[in-house]
RNA sequence: GCCACCAUGGCUCAGCUGGUAGAGCAGCGCAUUCGUAAUGCGCGGGUCAAGGGUUCGAGUCCCUUUGGUGGCUCCA
């Protein structure tokens, strides 16, 4: 007998070589049904693993992680299968199981169409109903690769895994599979599936490999989950910030200009009130703000390192037969800001920050909305200090990026990404500067993930990844150390000692790219912008004709305390205007009919919460600053 | 850039196996003066992304180009 310690605590005696399932069975059969997998001492296996020695034993069902997982593994395999049953010829590469679903990737002598996909969809459903049991195996290196010997894919995996691995295969009827698992113990405990897409994908991830065809999908315990999940995607769909930039009149990208966004006026007051938040919590912080010309010549990015590392994504224009870049960063610019004069240890640290458009040349197909565009706004600042102040300073920051996250309500984690393989600077200086980032991080109690070897060449890194409200996550806020550009500009102040030293430097951004950030913003309130945002506050709504003077009155009422407000006097009945106005995702609504021109009250209804009843206007102005005062969501 | 798919009036979309463009919304005009998510009637608007080809005939088939979508790579 063995001891297995559960997940609660509970211990229990079992036979050894009972398998997890057993188990699982012995608890309850709810248990046992709903069980895709166990986790034997933190390690996922599958159910028919038999437990050999005392161990701590979770039964992990979909709603795990890991479950989810091995779940989709299956999926993967049964995806497979069908696809070698109706496509012969086909080559294996590799499926795993991803965030939502699951891919493989294969390799056919022709295109897969959509009409395959239907048919893939159907031969899998067909291999779930045989419900085939799922075995797993292990094979010598030798055996694995007689037995993989028409799969060219699998024989480079076999032949890349470790000496002392285990080979193992899991086979489900006519289909076995080179697979580490975890597996279920059956086709047929996947129950709903779907197919989702059809993408290309390089081998192994990169560009000089053959194209292979991925198919995604994702599959479920219910029917109902399935619904679930693609209703998920359809709202996702609906808060798209390209189809509500363009329907609430915002912003939009035009064939005239591929990855060049157009700012309409509303897209610009929302933008302008980005800004102005932006100057004035910097100015509250002690930085100063600079602008930088938007071309400069050869010989700076020659200087900065950029004609040799980044000439790929950059711009160039020809003047009077001399060579200019646009401007792909405004480091460079801000350097020789720095350099104008001379320094004093006593004048740092100089926190200067730019509003910068830079312009980036990125790959076509890699262009989305204004997610991914070629030129774009950084809400830029350049940190010039001593080696001293690096913790401070980035203790600044990062408490200046959490003061504006939380503004808008978003939730982030953070990432440190350390000294790359090809880097520049002495040990000493990446020990220091790294130390420093993880001291200003722990001090703050930050709970980080560390990327090793993910920094940039020149010095270490956090960045920040904000998730909006449907869970996805987007990289925003970056805080760089770099030692190398001031070395490369020959940057000094005067330390006490009287002589010249050399100045670390900061660069990073809050916002990231503010096009990104009003994008990221348009999805996360589907539009519904907070009242201090939303490009109109509020929309006045008369019944009819004679009540516009009374409405004028009231509009003028709100202009001057500074309210961006909208007159809709049109002959037309109030509900088509209450309609128009909550499409335009308008926070407030002012109704206002006989009532409310004689008693001077307005009928409020708010497009949260609908008819808020009649009030003075003195009581809805108050309610209406406070909330853009308090910058309310 | 690579793979797959897509491109029809301002927007959303119909248009079967090729026979010469249609709806809803929006816009404009007229009527309606109305209390919390669409008043009625009428009118205008498209070289079917661009170029080439096949055909008696192309929105529909083929090729090229441009742009977009989803991935890959890259990244704010």
């Amino acid at each position: 007998m063995i001891q297995v310690t559960l997940k609660d605590g509970s211990r229990i005696q079992v036979e050894k070589g009972t398998t997890i399932l057993d188990i699982a069975k012995s608890i309850s059969e709810g248990l046992a049904r709903e069980a895709v997998a166990g986790e034997i001492n933190g390690t996922v296996k599958d159910l028919f693993t038999p437990v050999t020695e005392d161990c701590s034993l979770n039964i992990l069902t979909f709603d795990s992680e890991g479950g989810k997982h091995t779940y989709w593994h299956t999926a993967s395999h049964i995806m497979a299968q069908a696809v070698k049953r109706l496509f012969p010829g086909v080559k294996l590469a590799i499926g795993p199981a991803i965030d939502n679903g699951f891919y493989y990737d294969f390799d056919y002598e022709r295109s897969f169409t959509p009409e395959d996909l239907q048919a893939i969809e159907e031969e899998m459903k067909k291999i779930i109903k045989e419900d085939h049991a799922v075995e797993r195996f292990s094979l010598s290196r030798d055996k694995a690769l007689e037995l993989e010997k028409d799969e060219p894919y699998k024989v480079e995996l076999i032949n890349e895994l470790p000496e002392d691995a285990e080979i193992s295969f899991y086979r489900q009827g006519d289909f076995t599979d080179l697979c580490a698992g975890p597996h279920l113990p059956s086709t047929g405990k996947v129950k709903a599936i779907k197919l989702m897409q059809l993408a290309g994908a390089y081998w192994r991830g990169s560009e000089k490999n053959k194209m292979l065809q991925r198919i995604y999908g994702t599959a479920f315990p219910k029917k109902s989950q399935l619904d679930e999940y693609l209703q998920r995607l359809e709202e996702a769909r609906k808060r798209d910030h390209r189809k509500l930039g363009r329907e609430l009149d915002l912003f939009d990208i035009y064939e005239e200009g591929p990855g060049f966004p157009f700012f309409m006026p509303k897209g610009m007051i929302l933008r302008n009130l980005l800004e102005d938040y932006w100057r004035k919590e910097h100015v509250k912080r002690g930085y100063q703000e600079i602008k930088t010309p938007m071309m400069l010549t050869k010989e700076l990015w020659l200087r900065s390192g950029h004609w040799d590392n980044y000439k790929d994504n950059m711009y160039f224009v020809n003047i009077e037969d001399a060579e200019f870049a646009v401007k792909p960063m405004n480091c460079p610019g801000g350097i020789l800001v720095f350099k104008r004069r001379l320094h004093s240890y006593r004048d740092l640290p100089q926190r200067m920050g730019e509003l910068g458009l830079v312009h980036r040349h990125e790959l076509s197909g890699t262009l989305h909305g204004l997610m991914r565009v070629r030129c774009f706004t950084q809400d830029d600042a350049h940190i010039f200090m001593t080696p001293e102040q690096i913790k401070d300073e980035v203790i600044g920051v990062i408490q200046l990026i959490d003061d504006f996250y939380s503004t808008f309500g978003f939730k982030y984690h953070v990432e440190l990404s350390t000294r790359p393989e090809k880097s520049i600077g002495s040990d000493e200086m990446w020990e220091i500067s790294t130390n420093a980032l993880k001291e200003a991080l722990e001090d703050r109690g930050i709970e980080y993930k560390i990327n090793e070897g993910d920094g940039a060449f020149y010095g270490p890194k956090i960045d920040f990844h904000l998730e909006d409200c449907i869970g996805r996550t987007w990289q925003c806020g970056t805080i760089q150390l770099d030692m190398n550009m001031p070395e490369r500009f020959d940057l000094y102040y005067i330390g006490p000692d009287g002589e010249k030293h050399r100045p670390v430097m900061i660069h990073r951004v809050v916002f990231g790219s503010i096009e990104r950030f009003i994008a990221i913003l348009t999805e996360h309130f589907a539009g519904a912008f907070p009242v201090w945002l939303s490009p109109v506050q509020v929309k006045i709504l008369t019944i009819v004709e004679k009540h516009i003077p009374y409405a004028g009155e009231v509009k003028a009422r709100l202009e001057e305390k500074g309210i961006r407000v909208e007159l809709d006097g049109r002959n037309e009945k109030i509900g088509f205007k209450i309609r128009e106005a909550q499409l335009e995702k308008v926070p407030y609504m002012l109704v206002i009919g006989d009532k409310e021109a004689e008693s001077g009250h307005v009928a409020v209804r708010s497009r949260k919460e609908g008819d808020m009843g009649s009030m003075p206007l003195d009581s809805f102005l108050e309610k209406i600053l406070n909330e853009v005062e308090t910058k309310a969501l």
